[in-house]
DNA sequence: GGCATATTCAACCCGATGGTTGACGATCCG
DNA sequence: CGGATCGTCAACCATCGGGTTGAATATGCC
């Protein structure tokens, strides 16, 4: 009964799970990986990643002793449908949204 | 210190907020009138507004005894900008989103 | 087998969130 | 003025969310 945009848009609310999606934009990474430039404890990042996963936003495969973790970028799609719904919106200028997801990654991770 | 884009994710992620920020795509509203549809009290709809309004999602005005709530679609670019630079996801299709808006409006005030 | 690494689980803490009810302030109207 | 309508505020309650720490599980390596 739980609605998919609820979790999605949820995910989405904190700050350390955007940064963990924009790394991973760059590629697959390993759990510990992932954690390593944030200040909170392994496991906290394990829960994100698991809130992250269960929004669908996200998929892990174990790997020998490594679990690797993989954007799946087609979760945000109603989410994205939904917003733009609400209003035309610019085309996406890709080197600023680079700029500006850095900026942001940075200022979680300080 | 905290993040725009983390008060705007967090008031999309109620179903009866996303209903009630579909309810003024259709046109200003009396906050009375906003809760009608809905089962729950006229105060919890007050705070929903106030999270909406916090999030820069919605205006309200007071005119005379009765306070008007306008959506700002404008809120919603920067988000909307961050989640199109993970995907190029088609255009939207405008009826198709009218259709799905109205059904999720319905299962939420059901 | 035994140890090190990678990740999750479980219990706990605490502040935030979503709802309720009842009182209150503001405004219109007769 | 007095009463009705509109909306918020305040207090309260239950649940959720994000963090911690410590133990447990799974795998790889010697």
């Amino acid at each position: 009964m739980t609605n998919p945009l609820d979790s999605v848009f949820a995910a989405l609310a904190d700050p350390t799970r955007r940064a963990i999606l924009a790394m991973l934009l760059e590629d697959d990474m390993a759990v510990t990986d992932v954690a390593e430039p944030f200040t909170m404890s392994l496991a906290a990042i394990s829960k994100h990643l698991g809130v992250l996963a269960d929004a669908g936003l996200v998929t892990r495969e174990r790997r020998g002793r490594v679990i690797w973790c993989r954007l799946e970028p087609d979760a945000l799609r109603a989410a994205s449908v939904w917003m733009q719904g609400f209003g035309q919106f610019d085309p996406v200028d890709l080197d600023a949204f680079e700029r500006f997801l850095k900026s942001e990654l940075d200022a979680t991770i300080e």
